[in-house]
DNA sequence: ATAATCCTAGAACGAACGTTCGATAAGCCC
DNA sequence: GGGCTTATCGAACGTTCGTTCTAGGATTAT
């Protein structure tokens, strides 16, 4: 009967982070049993991940999830919920005071990849699980992800403006979005750099790609030439 | 008993494409179940689809499928294995006899993306259930998407060669991918230009990104400047 | 001490899951 | 026309799914 419409900060209104070290005791159980099902969904998947699965992790009965959450699609919607906003967060204050375009793009970058790194479990099933909740849930995702994109749009069309260029903002914008996500796919601690090097890496491809040099030895616009057949 | 074991080209050693107009009615029927699978895992997920929605999809029994291969995960194989052979023949088909490595890399790009929007469900399915296969099956797609990788590594690298280029190839390529494999989750076709035009951009990008060009007004490697804190 | 509230678990619910069985036509060889 | 093989089906198998019911131990308030 309870169920998570109760909390203060975790299913509530307020969207500000919850360390799990913090709130009443039923938040803070919560957060514990949200960073269990996270591991899990990353693994086997949302559809793929049963409840059972879920207690086993958590050490709790299946009955016993219950009064935590009162479904597992609300389960997830807490999960990428809490991700999202921590990610949109933290980039407001980051941005916050910076004027230079280029650097603003930058923080993004590096906030996003930090972000993706250090919590590449929850990371994981914000991307794989986009499209899984229905509705009332899937939409008020949709709609902070959408804000999200929002944002770096407009730091690229700021840099764009600030030096006179000429491409296409959506695409570039995607583009990048990809760079970034697809590093769930491929990122392992052991071989790769760490988010700052990545950071400067991918930042250093997707400026120097959007600033369109002319002394770079390039063939520029040759792809649709004779020697490229289109099907 | 039978099932897909018997099959000539779709499920047996040979890897040439099948356009679902030639070979044995059991293998013309085959491939249209491939089809009308892969639209409903991209749609609902190789875990959230069922085998009766796969039935439904195909007017055909439930039982009936059973005839045509043996299990819902081999079929998963299937649509992923044939998926990833053809892009890969089309790939050795395109790059024969042309030797200037930028005119290479943007062949792979053009190949890539081509594909990819002809046929987005089935390269969905690819991206998005990428490690549900297990043992025997997964190591095999496996295989092929490492070979894929290696070949456009190779390509990255003469082109860095060629140009006495300094950059992790690794990243770029997987940056690249990632670009491009993370269209799936935005592309429109009534509002996002063709595989052509999205090749051009997308290679510009990634070029011009790997060439550093000197002229672009940008202040390279301040990414890790006193203003960006690093958490 | 007693009442109220919080928290947890065992057992069960109906529904859906992937898969198999046995039967049944239809088409072909001899 | 009898005996294969091919192709399809309805019905059912045993299992697992997400969820709920009920009850009782633990904790807190009075």
């Amino acid at each position: 009967m309870a169920s998570a419409t109760r909390s203060s900060s975790l299913s509530g209104r307020s969207s500000a982070r919850v360390p799990a070290g913090q709130g009443s005791r039923f938040d803070r159980r919560l957060a514990k049993i949200l960073e269990h099902a996270t591991e899990v969904f990353c693994e086997k998947g949302y559809e793929g991940a049963s409840m059972r699965d879920l207690s086993r992790a958590s050490h709790m009965s299946l009955a016993g999830l219950y009064y935590y959450f009162d479904s597992k699609e609300k389960l997830l919607y807490l999960i990428q919920k809490y991700t999202f906003s921590t990610i949109l967060g933290r980039l407001r204050e980051r941005l916050e005071g910076v004027e230079d375009p280029e650097q603003r793009v930058r923080i993004f970058i590096q906030n996003h990849l930090e972000y993706f790194l250090a919590n590449q479990k929850a990371v994981k099933v914000l991307s794989h699980e986009d499209d899984v909740l229905k509705n009332g849930y899937g939409s008020e995702i949709a709609a902070i992800k959408r804000e999200y994109y929002r944002i770096c749009l407009k730091l690229v069309d700021e840099l764009k403006g600030a030096q006179g260029l000429e491409f296409s903002s959506r695409i570039a914008v995607l583009s990048l979005f990809g760079m970034m996500n697809w590093i769930y796919t491929w990122h392992n601690p052991r071989v790769d750099a760490d988010a700052g090097e990545l950071a400067r890496e991918m930042g250093d491809i997707f400026l120097h790609g959007i600033c369109r040099g002319r002394n770079s030895g390039l063939q520029t616009k040759r792809a649709s030439g004779p020697k490229v057949r289109v099907m």
